[in-house]
DNA sequence: CGAATGACCAAGC
DNA sequence: GGCTTGGCCATTC
């Protein structure tokens, strides 16, 4: 349960703002949130607080689906990614140069 | 309260 | 040049 102004719900917050048509790293989330080297951090929230935040927009940062939780698979994310215009290869990969969002 | 966990990142071999 | 190891640090049980 998400305690207020925890570390988790600034996560939350920041992901729910990434633009649509947009996607970041967990690196950069963390940043964000005030904990550069809290990129772990970000995965462990989002697992937590899984429906909370779109999460489908936020991969690692090789730009690579690195989601393992089973109620959220790759094919759910890149189908999400694609309904917003984001175009992700066969393996998952999203061109973070071009669809990549740093606030 | 203490120990374990995690959807990462960067450096090292 | 690709794979392995260690370190980060809040959240959870």
């Amino acid at each position: 349960m998400r305690q207020a102004l925890s570390f988790g719900d600034k996560v939350i917050e920041i992901v729910k703002k990434i633009p649509y048509g947009k996607v970041t790293t967990y690196g950069t989330v963390a940043a964000l949130a005030g904990l550069p080297r809290g990129a772990r951090l970000v995965g462990g929230i989002l697992h937590f607080d899984i429906d909370e935040a779109p999460w489908h927009r936020v991969v690692n940062r090789h730009g690579f689906i690195s989601t393992k939780c089973l109620e959220h698979p790759q094919a759910l994310q890149k189908a999400l990614l694609q309904q917003e215009g984001i175009a992700v290869s066969k393996d998952f990969m999203i061109d973070l140069q071009k669809y990549g969002w740093f606030g």
